[in-house]
Parts: structure tokens; C-alpha cells; sequence
DNA sequence: TGAGATAATTTGTATGTACAAGCAATGCTG
DNA sequence: CAGCATTGCTTGTACATACAAATTATCTCA
């Protein structure tokens, strides 16, 4: 009855909470285009940087994947029981390597991730996604101090 | 040793990748903010709103937080339990109204808000704030299909 | 009027991520 | 070399959020 859509501006000009929103679709977009790989998307992207450099270091790992060392520790800890990377312990440090299996994943993994460029470029459009993009990069560049 | 701030780009072109880090970010800021209120940045907009409007519904919370309901049966059971706010069930619905105690922890929300958004304004630039937020809720909306 | 259709909420369970504390290996300084 | 500090990883636990299924209430129409 009453025009709510007008209400919502409260929180409309909020960062936190527009980004969650945005985090919330986009989320639930990747793990659709994901989904054919049998990974969550951030899991399959532990797994392309694995690929991508054989031997990679948990903590290069926590690094280029902007999370913490334990929840890294998770991530490769399903990436093993899924027979998909092997962990080499060397002393303190552990360096991570892909199984055969693991490698013949990459293809599907970057089909699944072009596949969820093309579905939300169709949306924004593709030259405002990258450019959408490119600022929440810097944003957040700024913000994770 | 090796210059990894490059490689990162991989992941950097991907809005999906990049939007979880800035939530990742702002999430922690926020909950700073929100740390005096004894609440999450979320558990408060939701007081907010029922400060806002008594009597609101379970479902009018759930549409402007752009949540499931079922998730926001949660948020209001844990508001009731610290006595913030009442549920008064008719039929199938439930309209939720403040207590008292609810009613006055609305200024400390307000200023806990206040202060997050100085605290990122003071960052990213106050303009540069208003308008990326009001990009990401464009492309927030659009996405949400 | 009454039986299925729809709507609002709840419950059970799962997932992603984090923090704090712990443990084990390494490095540093006297 | 001994002892302490640091580093890298793991474990326990907690929280926000979601989805699917269950429950209850309301609506519709023959």
C-alpha cells in the first residue's frame, strides 16, 4: 500500500550497505556461473592460482586473495579432500602444488569465469562493468589501509 | 621476492572478486563503527527501521534490507532477546515494534552511522563517496534483476 | 462451504569468512 | 649455544547470510 520504494533512501546513500547488496547479487551471479565446476567461486580461484604458479605458499595465497591465512587453511584443506591440489610441507611454511585433476579443472574454471563476465557485462553493460570495477578497486585498495 | 602486486590483476578485472574485498573492508570498518551500539552494522539498520516505522512487517524489513526472510526471523529474534524490540503476531503475520530500550538506542545508532561515514568520507573523499555509492547502488539494482 | 492455492513466517542446516589462541619451525642476539 | 621473538600454519569457535522444507494462516472459487 504505502510507497516504500521511496523509503529505502535512508539507507540508499549508505557504502556499507549498498556494497553488501551488490556483494549479495553478485555473489549469488558467480556461484551460478560456478556452479558447473562443482566450486564456489572463490574456491575455484585458490585453485587457478594454484595453477597458475605450482608450488604457490599459503601465505601468497592469503595475499593475492586479500583473506586471511586461516581461512586460506579452509580453502586448501577442501581443495585436497577434493583431490584437486596436494600440499607439500617443507618446515613451518607449506607450498601447494595441483594434482592432474586439479589442472584439468583450469578450462572449465575459465569458462565458468568468462561466463560470469559476459552474464553481468550484459547487464551494466561491458565498458561500465570494467570501469565499475576498476573504482570499486580502488576503493577498496584504499580502505583495507 | 618476486613482485606479486602484479600478478594480482587477474583477479583485479573481476567486479565479482573485487566488490568482496571492498565489502570485506568496509564490513570491518563498519563494525568498528558499530561497536558501541553493541550491535552488527546490520542488526542496527534493522532497529533503525522499526524506529522508524512501529508495527512494520517482517516482510517490509526483509524488502528494504534486501534479505531473505528467513534470515531476517533471525536479525529480529536476536533484537527480541536483547529486549530491543517486540514481536506482536496477528494471523500469519508479525509486526515489530521498539521497546523502550529499543527507541533509545536510536540516537547511538545514528551517531555510530555518522561516524563510519566520516570515517570512509575521510578516505575516499566525500564527494567521491557519495558518488561511488550511488554507482554501486545503480548497479546493485540492476543486477538484483 | 470446503479444498486446494498462495502467502508469511519459522526451522534445520549449510557455507563463507573471520578472530583469537595455539603449535611448530625458524631466526636473532647476547 | 641458549633463550626469546617472529613467522607460518592450524584449530576451535562464532557470525552473517542463504536455501529448502515445514508450518500456519488467509484467500479463492466452484
Amino acid at each position: 500500500m504505502e510507497k516504500n520504494n521511496v523509503d529505502n533512501c535512508i539507507l540508499d546513500n549508505c557504502l556499507y550497505f549498498t556494497v553488501n547488496k551488490l556483494s549479495r547479487a553478485i555473489t549469488r551471479m558467480a556461484e551460478d556461473s560456478f556452479k558447473k565446476t562443482g566450486l564456489s567461486p572463490t574456491h575455484a580461484f585458490c585453485l587457478m592460482l594454484v595453477n597458475n604458479k605450482p608450488g604457490i605458499s599459503q601465505s601468497e595465497l592469503a595475499e593475492q586473495l586479500h583473506m586471511m591465512p586461516s581461512t586460506i587453511t579452509r580453502f586448501i584443506d577442501k581443495l585436497v579432500m577434493k583431490g584437486l591440489i596436494e600440499r607439500k610441507a617443507e618446515g613451518k611454511r607449506s607450498f601447494i602444488f595441483p594434482t592432474d585433476d586439479g589442472e584439468n579443472t583450469q578450462q572449465e574454471i575459465r569458462a565458468a569465469w568468462k561466463d560470469l563476465f559476459q552474464t553481468y557485462s550484459a547487464i551494466l553493460g561491458e565498458e561500465e562493468s570494467r570501469l565499475l570495477t576498476a573504482l570499486i578497486r580502488e576503493a577498496g585498495n584504499k580502505l583495507e589501509k
